[in-house]
DNA sequence: TCGCCTCTCTAACAGTTGTTAGAGAGATTT
DNA sequence: AAATCTCTCTAACAACTGTTAGAGAGGCGA
């Protein structure tokens, strides 16, 4: 990890803790252990590196929603049971919700739409909107393979959108990221599969 | 609205959208039309401010739960059809999400509550906990008037709670609190509760 | 009228903020 | 060997931070 990529990681660990404008930047320079001289060399100035996490972050989930897609268009490996099971869990929010990178940029941009449309936007597609459409994708396929009924869909969609949101908000974007709550996220989130869809 | 009075409206409304270390005394003062010394004869420094603030949350909301509590023990004047569609988003959650003090403390907890475990408890609380409480003894309620099965309570209140905690993150702490995303919030509202309850 | 209480002011403090100019060290290219 | 490029440093800047000492003005009961 060269100084630019430390920086930035520095930065995020601290702007999800604290907030972009609360951390200065002799903060993350001391964490870093470099001089702030230094910074500016790999940053032209403080919301340059905000901006370069937001373009990072934009470029990762371009990436697993691209790959969610391939996945998608090629469900011949799995059978229907497998689908139903596996998929939810591994490949619609969790990948980006548990990944460290995704989860301190949803915190920093939780603190940050509040004041800045532009983070505000892609927080609500992020957490919402994408997630909705990925959900919405898989039960369609779901319909199509005799699964569940065609007129099922829009709400079992929603209630299951809900659902997860509201276990995101609850374990995984609230307070430190522990051990603990993210065994308690998984707990819930198999109670709930297993009694909404293996009953 | 005396000076102190005023000292917390505006120190709130920047808190809730910048958070509070990013606000500065000068700029609550500047707002409210005062000098800094005079801020100092109010509060005794700016810790003081947050923390009256939260002292103030913590009546208000307890005054809306005892009120609910009340509520609940006489519910003999309003028939079983009334309770179903008309207390849950009346008496429920709207009554602290729409308000606007405590809308702007949620606001402020969303942003703090990542390094402030004093508030994280708070808005865990706030958010999660009651709600949750509230909607099972209602449901327990409709249960035991007959109006739905025993057995269905534990997963209807989930389910239900889920839904209501989704919709307060995306329209109701999501950037500014519009009249759109009122009014987006409480069709999304409407379309569950005819859709869950009256069909 | 006197002193007291409540509230606000002026003026300043030491420390922190984001940012920059310019120099030096090491590696790579000419 | 000379020149260039990449990266880091020292040292400083003006502006801003939370906070305080102390004075002044208006209203109150004695």
């Amino acid at each position: 990890m060269n100084t630019k990529e430390k920086i930035m990681d520095v930065a995020l660990n601290m702007f999800s803790e604290r907030g972009y404008e609360a951390v200065s930047i002799r903060d993350i320079c001391g964490e870093v252990g470099i001089k702030e001289s230094t910074l500016y060399y790999h940053f032209k100035n403080k919301k340059d590196i905000l901006d370069s996490l937001v373009e990072k972050f934009r470029a990762h989930i371009d990436g697993l929603l691209c790959h969610i897609g391939e996945f998608n268009s090629h469900p011949e490996s799995k059978s229907d049971k497998d689908i139903s099971e596996n998929m939810m869990d591994t490949y619609m929010m969790d990948s980006y919700l548990f990944d460290p990178f995704c989860n301190l940029m949803l915190r920093l941009m939780m603190i940050e739409q509040f004041h800045n449309e532009e983070i505000r936007v892609l927080y609500e597609k992020t957490l919402f909107t994408d997630p909705y459409k990925i959900q919405m994708k898989v039960f369609k396929m779901l319909a199509a393979n005799g699964v569940i009924a065609d007129e099922e869909v829009e709400w079992t969609v929603r209630e299951y959108h809900s659902y997860m949101t509201m276990l995101t908000f609850k374990y995984l974007l609230n307070g430190d990221l522990t051990p603990g709550r993210k065994k308690a996220y998984k707990k819930e989130v198999h109670d709930y599969l297993m009694r909404r869809f293996n009953s």
